[in-house]
DNA sequence: CTGTTAGCGCTTTCAG
DNA sequence: CTGAAAGCGCTAACAG
């Protein structure tokens, strides 16, 4: 392991210009800078985080929230720009509610990380002031708006001729949603906004619903992926076809939707995950210490469950 | 950020037994470690991992390597028991090979961490002697083993009275797997091992093969969960029945069956996790620097796709 | 059993 | 623009 006074011997300097020269700070003459820049990378040095973390110097870490493991991309893409750039993740999991407030409660990030990555974790009042507290950037990636993903979807299928579409919304939504369709210039039945639990067995019954009312929408919109396949799954037994008599189009689900081959909207979960630390990271050098929320933008994904309007 | 002289201070000894103290050291006695300990709690002392790690003692830092953000389970169970335990996760992801290779040619573990959590990594000779170089404990997380899953899901169908069994594996494996069934007292026809992608569509391919063969099995084992949902679609699409007809088990995909109602045979990944790290935190106290590796537990989980032989 | 004395490798004044 | 010196908060020998 070659330590900063390595390098500063071999370059022929102190090792406090040494530390000055590689962090960019002012007030070292650019011969020397590129001097001890170029020594430094011949002796593959690396700097001892400790240290400087111990010295009041910047930190080299970022803490990265998760709500859930589920959301892997953004992560994958986080984690992949915050180690090319040098930096540590430090993962923590916030899960269920009772591991989300033991973290808030210990805040254990006193004085170990330069900036904090928020994974689909909307905090609280008190939560975004222990964040607050920490003096370092916050960026949080949120989820895809739900009324932008319905945008798309409804778009998608007026594209194709349809005007009878039906939306399925998971339990709990009080919303219905219906400007959003009516804005774009649908006639919406009342009877054809259902609520379901966000499972195979919950789109099943959709369809048992749809099927009793007097005319069968043209196209189906579910919030919900595993709903989405239980309609599909069901109005194929049910002896219709998809997309020919019905189509369906998804507004999350990425795998199951790729699997089956639903349309669907989807997030650029990856892309999204390295666009959030390059804006973090220049904040950290920018000695900011604010929050933003980045929310995570979708497109239509047009795969087998879609078709014009026969 | 109470320090550890802070704490010295108000219990009236040195810092050094302080030290000793809470580390569990011997050399102390039991009347001082107790009032050291209890002066720190009152104090919420939370030691400074970066002058610990600098001073040479413990890290306080486990990393974790994962090769997909996809084995999100085992990853949650880790970081929580890790977390518990006051430990940070330095997260790797090494999904793609230039990740791989470029995390295991920098190593940027050196004098970082005190330990290793691979999560379905298996290293090769020179990673295996990277990781070594380290100097501490490694555990690994494997997969679970192909071979103890086909024997479960066969125990199963075998149970309900299936003779006729087929089994669908992923291109590339060259393997038949033969013994393991016929270890189970069942006639293997080679026409009932079919490769196919581990897709939807491979899936359902899969299916039209089998229909062209003189018998149809009464059971289908499928290596891929994506695969087994394939077979399930297009025999029900062909009038068939699961299970009545037909009786399908994967052995893996723990989400889209779960979805859909297959049977399937799903590891404890969660408490394999934290399994997991009790064991590799275990070789950290215990000062080792050894390496193993320990197969994921699996289960069969019986749902609606399995039945008795009609 | 406990305290004292040195550093660990950096960053940061303060001088030159 | 550059160097010398002090110190961040711990652990690790040494003495007692």
């Amino acid at each position: 392991m070659t330590s900063m006074s390595d390098v500063a011997r071999a370059a022929g300097v102190s090792a406090a210009t040494v530390s000055r020269a590689l962090r960019g700070e002012p007030g070292v003459s650019e011969a020397t800078r590129r001097n001890v820049t170029e020594v430094a990378k011949r002796m593959r040095y690396a700097i001892a985080r400790d240290a400087s973390s111990l010295a009041g110097g910047r930190r080299y870490a970022i803490a990265v929230l998760a709500s859930d493991v589920g959301r892997g991309e953004v992560l994958a893409g986080a984690e992949g720009a915050l180690r090319q750039a040098g930096y540590d993740v430090l993962l923590y999991v916030l899960g269920d509610a009772a591991a989300r407030a033991g973290f808030f409660e210990e805040m254990p990030l006193g004085r170990r990380v330069d900036g904090v990555l928020l994974l689909s974790v909307t905090p609280d009042e008190g939560e975004a002031q222990a964040l607050a507290g920490l003096g370092v950037p916050v960026v949080s990636v949120a989820d895809g708006d739900l009324t932008e993903a319905l945008r798309l979807a409804a778009a998608h299928l007026i594209g194709l001729g349809h005007h009878d579409i039906a939306l399925v919304l998971p339990e709990g939504v009080d919303e219905t949603y219906d400007e959003v369709l009516t804005a774009q210039g649908l006639a919406v039945r009342p009877e054809w906004t259902v609520w379901c639990s966000p499972t195979v067995i919950g789109g099943e019954q959709v369809v048992d619903v749809l099927l009793d009312a007097e005319r069968l929408p043209t196209a189906v919109i579910s919030s919900s992926g595993e709903a989405a396949l239980g309609v599909f799954l069901r109005l194929r037994r049910d002896g219709r076809e998809v997309p020919a008599d019905v189509s369906i189009v998804s507004l999350e689900g990425k795998e199951l939707t790729r699997a089956v081959g639903l349309t669907a909207v989807e997030g650029a979960e990856r892309e999204h995950g390295e666009r959030a630390v390059e804006d973090l990271l220049a904040r950290v050098r920018a000695g900011r210490s604010d929050a933003v929320v980045r929310p995570l933008p979708q497109h239509l994904v047009v795969r087998d469950s879609t078709g014009a309007v026969g």
